[in-house]
DNA sequence: GCGAAGCCATGCAGAACTGTATAGCGGATC
DNA sequence: GATCCGCTATACAGTTCTGCATGGCTTCGC
């Protein structure tokens, strides 16, 4: 027997969950604030339960409205997903793909690959969704991820670029200034430039290359940020080689820090029959194996 | 800006997509059928393509439809296990738990598990989904999965239950009758119960142990079948240790055939907190244990 | 301490949607 | 070849739902 609860009231539902008032989920769903408390109050009776704490300041989630989020957060990006790929249907490369990556390759390595593709296509969109975390695909929420790590699961389509090499970089100048490291032992004497809170991956690479929180001198969760500080010389930290040849960083210690991060491009197998969706990821495959081979040439 | 599509519309299309007429949805959903048309008249023109061909015969899915199914799905999926967790809140053990496994485990080893965790938990729901694809418990099919192979995905709660034995057996009387097979040779002379149209497990396993398809004089894609088969005396076959002791099958060449397939519980991470999905893992974890240690008493 | 802004709840008119009934068509069955 | 069954499409009446306007409350800022 198919339940009888409208889908559309977990669509309010979420939206006064992400909203946090009844107003404000009115306006982001562009319907009147009173059908959102109606379907609020529909989607409590349906349930048999209460979800919010109604105030003057807003609707507060009980706790069971909040362990509910996540499945309601699943419908909405099964929901747009399937607008995408309905937006581009039809012949040809057109419509919207959301791709996901980490925010230094999102910044400073796709932007060019992305010009190229939407020179070659102009009915293609490409929404960029910057994020270190990796629960995207299966989530719906982004078509295409480039990623970090050999993905696992079954449901995807993934293609290996290869081994993008870290290293300790500076600049040019910065040495100048303050001489170039020799030994591990060196670096004391240097601005260390690395991670604040460390993500699970920046763990592991600490233990390998035993470097502690308390090395550094210059601290910043944003690789973004650490890449900022190396690029404007103000001391030594780590990012990937091929972006440090490109902007001319001098790498130091090549022997002694030594990193890579095995790359995948990832696509979900539904999307293997959408056209879009596949110029797109060989679009980024071969973008980026053409980054990768600059290390070798440089 | 949030899209205007309703989510109803949705439920709907994926009705019909998988009832195959308007009438039929609209019985399946509990309403009218001009409403169900109205639904997808609505969809197809938000989208702006045709979804479907009508006929007098029923809507047959154009490819746009077929390829926007399996997001439907998902909405579905989630839209079911919202309910699900949403029913089970509050104090104690109560609501239902949907549980996937294979069709032999389903059959042969789970229902003595499952009478007992009803008997210690009479608002406890368990739905039992037997199937030997196991893509279920990302898409929210499932909440509890029992499965050969351990899990891979980060989002996925997993304990290890053990490895279970897989050999050849066969029933006493059958063995009296042909004789009992010495060497691989022997069973030539020997009625082999084997697979029809192999798995991807099957033909690994079938690789490890050299046999072909051709050598099996009965085939079953059923592995119930199999073991029905078995256990009638029509032949020798493979089937589960456990299973084979507690119905006093005889296993042959034990040590030339020798297959074992390693078993996990599986649980969405999101449903920690549930009581419910706790109990039915930890009974289920418990059940199975004692099920692999019957064999070494056995 | 006072006004402005934001919020929720409620009454009411209008719009949108749903369900019932029916006509028309095609395929299966005897 | 006639009948029955199931399907879609349309007309129409009723109900439901939505949006607007308003009242009452709290919080924030001056």
């Amino acid at each position: 027997m198919a339940s009888h609860i409208e889908w559309e009231l977990y669509r309010s539902f979420l939206a006064v969950l992400t909203e946090g008032s009844l107003s404000a989920a009115a306006r982001a769903l562009g319907i009147a604030q009173p059908t959102v408390g109606r379907h609020v109050a529909a989607l409590e009776r349906a349930l048999g339960m209460p979800l919010f704490t109604r105030s003057q300041t807003g609707l507060s989630p009980l706790e069971s409205a909040s362990s509910l989020r996540p499945l309601a957060e699943a419908m909405r990006s099964a929901a747009a997903a399937l607008e995408r790929a309905a937006a581009s249907q039809g012949a040809g490369v057109r419509g919207v793909v959301r791709v996901t990556a980490s925010e230094v390759i999102g910044v400073e390595v796709l932007p060019p690959i992305i010009a190229g593709l939407r020179e070659a296509h102009r009915d293609l969109r490409i929404e960029l969704v910057l994020s270190n975390r990796m629960q995207d695909l299966l989530q719906r929420e982004a078509d295409i991820a480039v990623r970090m790590v050999r993905p696992d699961q079954k449901a995807l389509i993934a293609r290996r670029i290869g081994r993008i090499e870290v290293g300790l970089h500076a600049r040019r100048q910065y040495l100048e200034r303050h001489g170039t490291p020799e030994s591990a032992a060196d670096l004391e004497a240097h601005t260390l430039i690395g991670f604040d809170q460390p993500s699970a991956f920046v763990r592991a690479a600490a233990r390998s290359i035993s470097l502690q929180r308390e090395a550094f001198a210059l601290r910043a969760d944003s690789d973004l940020a650490q890449l900022a500080l190396i690029r404007c010389g103000a001391g030594v930290g780590f990012c990937q080689v091929p972006i440090a040849r490109r902007e001319g960083l001098v790498r130091v210690l090549a022997r002694r820090f030594r990193l890579s991060l095995d790359t995948w491009i990832v696509m979900h197998e539904d999307l293997r029959n959408s056209a879009r969706c596949r110029v797109t990821f060989d679009a980024l495959a071969e973008g980026l194996r053409a980054h990768l081979a600059q290390v070798a040439s440089g």
